[in-house]
DNA sequence: CCCCAGCGTGAG
DNA sequence: TCACGCTGGGGT
């Protein structure tokens, strides 16, 4: 009887393929199989979804398997669960959401198994070879008396420098060989694990948390709520040594400019076991490694960033996300999905707790906690200044500024520097000025192909659009009028630290933002001076308030309160409410209390009142209500319809259709299509289509319905368009 | 008259 | 998504 297999591809069809199993395959077939299958003109490999025994297509148009690629499947059920129950969340074909789950070197066929390696060692005539021999070949020479000390591995070959020539003229005189060999399974931390270091006292809410933690069993997700320094990562290590000692894995996942060699030696020091680290400095077959060794159960702690979620274990214990509320966790090209919301989903199918730590929650998952869904545990004592940090409001309104700076701002940067302190100072825009401006005829030159200033950047010489990436020479000429009275408006990093090197020249200025740290490990040596103290004077974008902890800093100033605070975006409350926690937190320790200094336009604004004086708590338990009022998310669910075209009538064209075919009711709005917050970009127009339901059934049965109608709108040929599930910002 | 960019198409 | 063929505008 003829056999097929449905096989899901890398393409974004939201639909399987099938084809024809030929007899000369004669492996037992298995859902979860890769295989090389011909698709159009190229060949791809996809995994099994399904056997079959026949199939309604004409037998012409069937196509045969070319090869399968694997004994087993690649990924353990609940993994397999977890990217089809993403495929549909995220409404893209299982195709696509299996290739996001599988790292590129085995999507690229590479084996998966763990990989053998050649061994080398002497034969017995070798041994009573006479090295005198080898007089005229001391690359063999050196060979041969290496072995002599024991064998070697491909992987010696390498770091010891030895030619390669000379194994392979030494094996043809049969005076050495080769043999091929896997790594024994290493899995002894699983029955005997040793610590590296004492673990350090708990105090009694890390105590009470860890308790909490470790009397579930099953599924199981907590919110660890916990200030900067409340000790969060001791209570991760606390769980994580239960979790080993009873033989299990843990999966640590991380913002992006989390994952530095100080978080990672954290977790290497207290355990003598494997640590797999996946980020995205790893080559493919790194990666490809790093995922066998916690496949196999070798590495007991995986720790990485977003993709690392779908790693498989084999005995999996527990998932800690850290800093949850971060952005980098939700993708942003291709499949949107939200790493966050699926290691709660992965938690759930391989029932295992699910730990998600925070200063600052995000509202979902806030609103999580607060209605019983996650079980809040919060951390709230801090070892030292926390409760010391001084915090002030400078209301710009009507005063003279020094490059962005208010005097009386400028006077406490003083005095900071004088006590011989450091001095932090935030500004979001990098470049020297975000506009150039014509005096005589106030023309601003604007990017020819986005709706959108150019930025001027003075040490390039150059003006850029920072969204397209389009760059031309300052012009020396308005390109209106023919002026030659150009000037930037308003003030970028560059200029700030130009500034305040002005203002201070006896203080060193760093700056620190994408254009200063563009190289590769410029971002560590910058921040290496920093905390030798080699610079006082600190100036950065929102890069600088991540992860970074500076403990000579005692003044911490955010220059453009207003333009974080109330841009189109409806999280931007919320991330403004994050980003100042986290800088607050960060300015002064124990031994010297700490300043914060927000500059606005809006000073008496309740939102940022409420924020101060009250804290991130209330602050967020007030957002919540308001998206509540809103509609918005967490309160409503949300989708999102992108599409951009050449023509913006193209794009609305396209929405419209797609509106059309959906219901538009009390508790499930459409909006739009709208421009989306930039118009323009690139030279295509931009415009987009928001969904918000009450119900998320209802919103995924709704999309489910007309998934395959929109694919067939001839409007759709037009423009390029995409969803975004749960979408982070509405750029 | 030729070249190639840019678009439309189909894939089992 | 990707590779292909078709089309037309622009340069030789």
């Amino acid at each position: 009887m003829p056999l097929f297999v449905e096989v899901a591809l890398p393409v974004p069809m939201r639909q399987t393929f099938s084809y024809l199993v030929p007899d000369t395959l004669t492996q037992t077939l298995v859902a979860g199989l890769r295989v090389r299958v011909p698709f159009g003109r190229q060949q791809l490999i996809g995994l099994i979804t399904d056997i079959k025994d026949s199939c309604s297509l004409a037998p012409k148009q069937i196509k045969a398997v070319i090869d399968i690629l694997d004994q087993e499947p690649l990924l353990p059920d609940s993994l397999y669960r977890l990217t089809l129950w993403a495929a549909r969340y995220y409404f893209c074909s299982q195709g696509q959401m299996l290739t996001q789950a599988l790292p590129v070197a085995l999507r690229k066929g590479m084996d998966a198994a763990p990989k053998s390696m050649t061994h080398w060692h002497l034969t017995a005539a070798g041994e009573a070879a006479a090295p005198e021999l080898l007089k005229r070949a001391p690359a063999q020479k050196k060979v041969l008396e290496r072995l002599k000390q024991g064998r070697l591995t491909a992987e010696d070959i390498g770091h010891l420098d030895l030619s390669k020539a000379a194994f392979k003229a030494l094996s043809e005189k049969g005076w050495i060989a080769a043999e091929e060999r896997t790594a024994e399974l290493d899995l002894g931390w699983r029955t005997a694990l040793e610590l590296d270091e004492t673990p350090l006292k708990l105090n009694p809410a890390q105590a009470v948390a860890v308790a909490t933690l470790n009397q579930q069993t099953g599924y199981h997700c907590s919110l660890l709520e916990g200030v900067t320094g409340s000790g969060k990562t001791e209570v991760y290590l606390s769980v994580l040594e239960s979790q080993l000692k009873q033989g299990k894995q843990a999966l640590i996942l991380v913002p992006e400019i989390g994952l530095t060699p100080q978080t990672i030696a954290r977790f290497q020091r207290r355990f003598k076991v494997q640590v797999a680290v996946i980020h995205s400095g790893l080559t493919d077959n790194q990666r490809l490694e790093a995922w066998r060794l916690a496949r196999s159960g070798q590495a007991a702690i995986i720790i990485g960033t977003r993709s690392a979620l779908f790693t498989p274990m084999a005995y999996p214990g527990v998932i800690i996300l850290d800093e949850e509320h971060d952005s980098s966790f939700k993708q942003q090209e291709g499949v949107g999905y939200h790493a966050r919301d699926l290691a709660v989903m992965r938690g759930h199918l391989e029932a295992i707790p699910v730990i998600l730590g925070s200063a600052t929650p995000s509202l979902e998952t806030l609103q999580n906690a607060l209605n019983g869904r996650y079980q809040h545990l919060l951390l709230n004592e801090r070892a030292g200044a926390a409760k010391n940090v001084r915090q002030g409001i400078i209301d710009i309104r009507n005063q003279p500024l020094k490059a962005g700076m208010s005097t009386p701002l400028l006077n406490e940067i003083r005095l900071h520097l004088d006590a011989g302190n450091q001095v932090l100072l935030f500004l979001n825009r990098r470049g020297f000025a975000p506009a150039l401006l014509c005096h005589e005829c106030g023309h601003l030159h604007e990017c020819d192909r986005c709706d959108a200033f150019f930025t001027v950047h003075q040490g390039l010489g150059e003006i850029c659009c920072h969204h397209c990436g389009n760059q031309y020479a300052i012009p020396k000429q308005c390109h209106e009028c023919g002026s030659t009275m150009l000037m930037g408006q308003g003030i970028g990093t560059e200029q700030l630290a130009e500034a305040l090197q002005k203002e201070f020249p006896k203080h060193p200025v760093v700056r620190i933002d994408r254009d200063t740290t563009r190289l590769k490990g410029s971002l560590e040596t910058h921040l290496d001076a920093i905390h030798k103290g080699e610079y006082k004077i600190l100036v950065g974008t929102q890069m600088l308030a991540k992860g970074h902890h500076f403990p000579d800093v005692t003044l911490v100033g955010l220059l453009d309160v207003d333009g974080a605070l109330f841009s189109a975006d409806f999280r931007a409350p919320e991330r403004f409410g994050q980003l100042y926690t986290q800088v607050a937190g960060r300015a002064g320790r124990a031994s010297k209390p700490g300043t914060v200094l927000l500059q606005t336009h809006q000073s008496d604004n309740p939102i940022l009142r409420e924020l101060l004086h009250k804290g991130y708590g209330e602050f967020a338990r007030a957002q919540l209500k308001e998206r509540q009022q809103a509609l918005l998310p967490p309160a409503w669910h949300m989708v999102l319809v992108r599409a951009e075209a050449h023509l913006a009538s193209d794009a609305d064209a396209f929405l419209n259709a797609f509106a059309a075919l959906l219901p538009n009711d009390k508790e499930f709005e459409v909006i739009g299509p709208l421009p989306a917050p930039l118009d323009r970009k690139a030279g295509k127009f931009r415009r987009q289509l928001m969904f918000q339901a009450k119900n998320r059934n209802r919103l995924q049965q709704e999309f489910e319905r007309v998934q395959p109608l929109v694919e067939q709108l001839p409007e759709g040929k037009r423009c390029r368009w995409s969803l975004d599930r749960d979408p982070q910002d509405l750029l």
